[in-house]
DNA sequence: GATTGTGTTGAC
DNA sequence: TCAACACAATCG
């Protein structure tokens, strides 16, 4: 069981949003503390969810190992769910038009799936940067400004239960630097690292260096990414980088190909779907699959 | 084994 | 609507 993961840290890293890893003083129970925030529940282990209640219902918005953190995630919620007038936890810092537009061009569920795997701060300032005008809605970086890094025929196991992705050796000491981490500072294992898809969308992998298999591998937040994606073995993933500002933000792109199959090999859906999803223009998915309408009705911010 | 987040209940 | 509490489902 040495699961000895060196800790390291990332180069230039591309960004590590607010709170990494738990970094609990006390587990035990100094859980039962109630929060001081609004929509913030205590977990039993000390960190904190978040949740927000809609027509009776709750909607869970993930947990926080800070508090704070957790309040702020509610109250990005409460905006999107409630309007503008929503009561926050922060009243005093006004939500900038920019963010109400973002929050505008999105569904409640594609925010809380944002705030549930912690990208929306890094979505909503990838949407403020593009978008500029009014396109609002998250566009997709166009595929020519990136630039290919490498690529992975995914495994049985990349893709299977446990949860991480095996980056070849060469392409991972290559292309993602891991340097050695100052320390205590590396109060996580690993380091965080986020990457746009084919859709604009932002996936944050934790990404480190297991010792005992002297191997690379993303993990945290892997296995979301290929249940989402319908990865399968034999499927290809690929990582790209922007042409732009190398120092800037270093951005990652990760994008996936999947290989045809026979019908009786697919699984709930087939080939000619899967092919059809891949189908793209500049970035763009022109094959129509489009936002879920989901949501009920009388929203806010619906434009 | 640890953590998440759902089930459920009872106040506000 | 909202959160306290318990604990099954899910995760790492």
């Amino acid at each position: 069981m040495d699961s000895s993961t060196e800790l390291v840290a990332f180069a230039a890293s591309n960004s590590s949003l607010e709170s990494g890893p738990n970094e609990l003083a006390a587990p035990h129970l100094l859980s039962r503390q109630p929060s001081r925030f609004k929509g913030v529940v205590p977990q039993p282990n000390g960190r904190w969810g978040a949740q927000i209640y809609d027509r009776h219902a709750r909607v869970w918005l993930g947990t926080f190992a800070d508090e704070e953190i957790a309040a702020r995630a509610y109250d990005v919620a409460a905006v999107r769910y409630r309007g503008r007038e929503a009561i926050t936890n922060f009243p005093g810092e006004r939500v900038s038009a920019g963010e109400l537009a973002f929050l505008a061009a999105h569904s409640r569920s594609e925010i809380v799936d944002m705030l549930r795997k912690h990208t929306y701060a890094a979505e909503l300032r990838q949407g403020l940067r593009r978008g500029r005008g009014m396109g609002a809605r998250a566009q997709p970086t166009p595929l020519w400004a990136w630039k290919l890094l490498f690529e992975k025929v995914v495994t049985p196991s990349d893709v299977g239960k446990l949860n991480r992705l095996v980056v070849p050796k060469q392409h991972a000491e290559k292309h993602f630097p891991l340097k050695r981490a100052p320390e205590e500072k590396t109060t996580g294992k690993g380091v965080l690292l986020n990457f746009e898809d084919g859709e604009g969308k932002v996936w944050r992998f934790r990404y480190s260096y297991w010792k005992s298999s002297q191997s690379y591998v993303l993990t945290k937040g892997w296995s979301r990414f290929v249940r989402e994606k319908g990865l399968r073995a034999g499927d290809t993933v690929a990582f790209s980088q922007s042409v732009y500002g190398q120092q800037d933000n270093n951005q990652l792109l990760i994008n996936y190909r999947k290989t045809p199959r026979k019908q009786q090999d697919e699984g709930p859906d087939d080939a000619i779907a899967a092919e059809a999803r891949s189908i793209k223009l500049f970035g763009v998915d022109i094959t129509g699959g489009g936002r879920k309408a989901s949501e009920g009705h009388g929203e806010f911010l619906e434009t």
